[in-house]
DNA sequence: TTGAAAGCGCTAACAT
DNA sequence: ATGTTAGCGCTTTCAA
């Protein structure tokens, strides 16, 4: 491989000068600067960025940590950040993780080795604690993140999510309000001290505050959120058990979509025999039969908001805020009134 | 940030030592193996990949290069891929590109950057030349590529991929077995030089056997795989256009799902008044109403292929061979019998 | 305008 | 069993 020492050589200069016209610098004069360029050209050269960050104190980078890129929320999510960060000067960088790796220590790690100016963690968990945060010496923006489970005091975080509790609500108000008592909740973990939990909680408030008894019996659990086999086979046990329910909240859009199919194999068929409301408010949603009555996630707003937060946050150090959005309903043809 | 350095001087040792005991080296005593383990977790160290691959001279890790995550089709494939590589004690790295990145340019920087022992190409072009091909000086593999439009010879390149004409062809096969004449294609780009273009290859070579003259006004290009807005348009148009087809042939799940909403927007549903078939066999086309007609790319097998390709590539450098996977048809209930 | 040299964090000989 | 040292490719003072 050929390294600046390689064009060095070819040239007659010092590595420091090659150095310098490979960034830019202005002390050079035009002729050692072609020359330079013209063999970087020629030998093939391609810069070595572990080398270059090893060295370097910072770059302007930024990295988009991620858990989950095949979450189809996210990938939408992940578009646009990556134009909003681009579009103000800075670098974004992408890295993908498995589900059981800890992202703030792979935060940590990233950070000193790619000198990165920020983090944007997407998809992680809901409970971090000060001394997990200590491990995480860069401006850090949690996206998707509520502080719900965890012990993180508010100056001390930033943060861009939607409700999920009051989305999760909104969902069912949009369900009782068509008439329906009897509703059904499909989920995919009931305490797993992160989003599931939260919207399950919202269902629980919902049918509180209309006066509608919870019934453990309208609850499945799926335990994934992209497993459609599992979620059809949880929305198919749901349906043996208890089959009396007027309507399903799905927790997520993809967990609707099978669940009207898992509905409609059972002869159900939607809205007609059964209403279906979830919340995410994917792309895909308006082009299902029926289209999905979802909680959208104002995407465009979230993804703007991640990137001006991590930008403030570079360039004001500790100052902290926490974004909460709004969801917005998108009727659909998943629903319809009912008689009391 | 805590480094090796710190740790020697911290149980008073050398900081080749510390390398040793942190890379599991045999020579050193159980007492100061202790002592360095214990100091690095009290000072909270985390080692810098970046300074270890620099020095190194090669590492156990396979890049996965991707371009378009979002593709629910390498989803899966990913997903396989990391499973067998982990399995057979191997390190995978997931690595993001944008459409507008050169992947091969991507692959030589990042292969002497993290001291790669390879690497599998996803989603790239089809044209590739025996000069850029040059540039990768590490052994590789081409998940989903056919050298169709390059200039490559058999004993250069290893890929694993289906034959993309033949499940075009199939796909339009299917449709004249159920009696359709009229077959539209719904195609991204006629001319891509690469899976669209194969495709819409495949289809007007399926029509030719069957004696069907091809009719420029049932080709609805969208321009993309993705953007449902696009798909859905382009529908719309094929339709206001010439209506008189009783068949769409979709190159992608995606489209096919997008376009039986645009049908059934436009007063036809499927299949009673079109039929649809597609490529692709995602988990999801299982679950929508109808469910797909599809051709399903073996995923399992691919993703395993990969796998064992790019280990056999590196055992036996220079090995190349080319795997090509079957589609198999998997009914669903988009199409219907037609009477000619 | 250019060159020489130090050093980023780490591994791998080579000593001892 | 452990320490010393060179050097990976690069940027950045400091001199000239």
């Amino acid at each position: 491989m050929t390294s600046i020492k390689d064009i060095a050589l070819h040239c007659g200069v010092a590595i420091s000068t090659v150095s310098r016209v490979l960034n830019n610098h202005p002390d050079v004069s035009q002729d050692t600067r072609d020359r330079v360029l013209q063999a970087a050209e020629a030998l093939n050269y391609i810069p070595n960025t572990s080398a270059r960050n090893l060295v370097r104190s910072s770059s302007d980078t930024i990295a988009l940590l991620v858990k989950g890129v095949s979450n189809p929320f996210f990938s939408k999510l992940i578009k646009i950040i990556d134009r909003e960060i681009t579009l103000r000067g800075y670098t974004l960088e992408l890295h993908q993780m498995d589900t059981s790796e800890d992202e703030l220590r792979i935060g940590a790690q990233l950070a000193n080795e790619r000198k990165l100016i920020g983090i944007l963690f997407l998809g992680g968990r809901f409970n971090y604690s000060p001394e997990e945060m200590a491990l995480i010496h860069v401006p850090s923006v949690f996206c998707t993140y509520t502080n719900s489970f965890g012990t993180l005091d508010a100056s001390a975080y930033s943060s861009v999510a939607i409700d999920d509790k009051q989305a999760a609500c909104d969902a069912v108000d949009t369900l009782v309000s068509l008439g329906h008592r009897k509703i059904a909740i499909l989920t995919a973990n009931e305490n797993d001290k992160s989003i599931s939990e939260l919207r399950f909680q919202g269902y629980k408030d919902a049918l509180e505050k209309h006066g509608i008894a919870f019934d453990p019996n309208l609850v499945a659990n799926t335990g994934t959120f992209s497993d459609m086999r599992a979620i059809y086979e949880a929305t198919s046990r749901l349906i043996r058990r208890d089959s009396s329910f007027t309507a399903i909240f799905a927790i997520a859009d993809l967990m609707a979509i099978v669940a009207i199919k898992a509905l409609s194999d059972h002869g159900r068929s939607v809205p007609q025999d059964s209403s279906v409301v979830s919340i995410d408010g994917l792309d895909l949603s308006e082009y299902t039969l029926p289209t999905l009555t979802t909680l959208v996630q104002p995407t465009e707003e979230m993804g703007l908001a991640c990137a001006k937060s991590i930008i403030d946050l570079i360039k004001h150090p500790g100052k902290h805020r926490q974004f909460t959005f709004e969801t917005v309903l998108r009727p659909g043809g998943s629903v319809r009134k009912i008689n009391g």
